[in-house]
DNA sequence: AATACATTTGAACGTTTATTCATATGTTCA
DNA sequence: TGAACATATGAATAAACGTTCAAATGTATT
């Protein structure tokens, strides 16, 4: 079922042929129960741009208060140019939306999620420790 | 107090001097409740880690069973090498633990915030939409 | 001891990514 | 209109990442 003997290495679909399952039930159990591809790539999307100390500390600002760019650029002590890379990042997971005031533009974050999720991220780090080799 | 106007560019604690705060009360409240360093760092170590399509696939099939290197190589239709690599990140973020039997070593989830941490995504996920464009 | 198998590891390769620099867009005020 | 400022964008560079390949480690079986 896994494997195919035939030593062509089609390497497009259904490669690694030099695997061979151990457990056959509990391969079909986790195929059976795995999330579909399309949300795998969504959450990992997600926790990519989460995994990143300057879009964590721009969410962390803005979690309480809007801010403009420039500030933002002086809470991270980082340019504008940057900020606004990484802001543009953020804007396209709508994890952050923006309101034009004359010269400036104010970013707030989008919804509540982000908070949490970094609470829920907090929980784990606090129960593994510093992990510090 | 966020920017000198000497033209020193130090390049290293303290740069970016063409920024120009507009809100200085809102940098200090920001900077007063940014969260540390360090905890910055870990959870842009957890979620880096979690930013990933493989490793997503490996945490899903071990969410509710536990299974050896070769059927997760089977599940995820990648080498054992490849599989074996994104454990060991896995272990060293105390995601995973394993246990060996034999020939074999049998990973499971080392706690359960991750799975957890994978519905608060999805529930963003649900919010957000398809993200397309 | 020698073979077979499961897993791990290290180096190499191509790809992705964050920042920088220079420049463009857009807004305000004279 | 033109100068000044805030923000956005594009190209370039260096660092980080995931997979592959080849080889090593470790465990059972003969």
């Amino acid at each position: 079922m896994y494997c195919r003997g035939d030593g062509k290495v089609d390497r497009g679909s259904f490669d690694t042929c030099q695997v061979h399952s151990v457990n056959g039930e509990a391969v079909a159990r986790a195929l059976a129960e795995a999330p579909e591809p399309a949300v795998v790539q969504r959450l990992a999307e997600i926790f990519k741009i989460l995994g990143d100390q300057t879009r964590i500390k721009i969410l962390s600002a803005l979690a309480g208060q809007e801010l403009c760019v420039c500030d933002l650029a002086a809470v991270l002590r980082m340019s504008s140019s940057a900020v606004s890379h990484q802001l543009r990042v953020l804007r396209g997971a709508s994890l952050v939306k923006y309101r034009r005031q004359g010269k400036m533009v104010f970013y707030s974050l989008d919804d509540d999620h982000v908070v949490k999720m970094f609470e829920q991220g907090l929980e784990h780090v606090g129960h593994a420790g510093p992990g510090g080799s």
